[in-house]
DNA sequence: TAGATTGTTAATCGATTAACAATC
DNA sequence: TAGATTGTTAATCGATTAACAATC
């Protein structure tokens, strides 16, 4: 019985409905209907139901839904009452920023091991985690589950390394370089690209004030 | 006369073509054809020329795509012939993360100033950059060009930081905060949500081990 | 029951891919 | 010129929105 994968795009959003969700939970909200909602979210409530029926039959002619029921519920979906163990790859600046984020080991993501090649970062505690030597890399994936490796290495090491952290075990990446990773397929890779969401940034920067500066002239021009 | 504005989904893609098109660069490739460029993108080539042609022919047929050409016209569609002035505002793990990533710079995203609440951190030096003492946020942006800010702080601040900054002139904003700011329609937003990222890495993992246990129960079941 | 709102089907819209004439 | 490959139009595909019957 083969199911057919759920877009990307419907994935996309559940992070953002979650995040909402457990706002509305925190106020004490009770029941909301996708109207309400998708006022709130800036989206069409047409979209919201059709995204969650992809999933079940969250919500209740009459009633909307029950906002602790669906949030849980988008969290079962998202794998959030799952434990995973990560580990963090580079313990350079953004590696020892994600190390020291607790917001994920509330979310369930545990920070078993934090590496790096540089020998003068070893025995450094963050956040109770000792930084290790690279070369313990293989060991250490080899003896502890790893379900995450969090990739914050310079660009010119990672398509060996993220090779590596495969051969070893490793089944899922979450990469901050700027590169694409090629991998064996049932390896999954998630892409943070800081620069190119700059660039976007940037894109957007030179088109508003190329707008602006057309409707500067036209003015001008008594148009 | 009216433009009508380039898909979000093409701009997107921009940046790795950009990444592309610089390694093909290094590696002193002169010409290129979409046909051979889907092949090491991953993408069709339809979809190559498709959205180039959103912005002008930077081909030529029977020969393709001059490297070089292509790579600098990318670079001023994105805004990258320009110098961007940005500042950090919270200079926490993350903030500091991104003051010390040098690339940016290469790019022309020049870090001029990076703040935070705690005085502890005032004076400190990040790249030869002082930390200085939030309160000063105000008069800094209302004297210096300020094209960017990176928002690195907790979210329980971020909407009223954000407000303040727009109402002192910043009309980009470089959002790391999980929150939607709610900002006037001329200041922009790029959201890095960390979180998500993370949260979409889990449900690919979990609906990876979901199909995997299907097939190995559909294997006992000798179907 | 009447009113509200879901779940779901149908219509629309937009993005991707295919095809090919134009042209280097 | 012949071959290659673009730029662009047309066809397809998929995602979003609208509509409404089902139902709480």
């Amino acid at each position: 019985m083969y199911e057919k994968p759920i877009s990307s795009a419907v994935i996309a959003r559940l992070p953002r409905y979650y995040r909402y969700l457990g706002e509305l939970l925190e106020n004490d909200v009770v029941r909301i209907s996708s109207k309400e909602l998708s006022e709130k979210m800036q989206v069409t409530a047409s979209q919201i139901r059709q995204d969650l029926n992809h999933f079940g039959g969250f919500g209740q002619q009459g009633y909307g839904y029950n906002v602790e029921y669906l949030y849980t519920e988008i969290g079962k979906i998202l794998g959030l009452d799952r434990k995973y163990h990560m580990i963090i790859v580079g313990a350079g600046n953004l590696g020892q920023a994600i190390a020291n984020y607790a917001d994920f080991e509330r979310r369930g993501f545990y920070i078993k091991g934090i590496f790096d090649v540089n020998p003068e970062l070893a025995g450094k505690m963050i956040r109770g985690v000792e930084v290790r030597p690279a070369r313990e890399l293989e060991s250490f994936i080899r003896e502890n589950p790893v379900h995450i490796a969090a990739l914050t290495i310079p660009k010119e090491n990672a398509p060996r390394v993220a090779a590596d952290l495969a051969r070893w075990g490793v089944r899922a990446i979450w990469n901050f370089v700027p590169a694409d990773l090629s991998l064996p397929k049932e390896v999954l890779v998630e892409n943070v690209h800081l620069t190119e969401s700059l660039m976007r940034l940037s894109y957007n920067l030179r088109a508003r004030d190329e707008a602006e500066e057309r409707r500067k002239a036209e003015q001008s021009n008594g148009i």
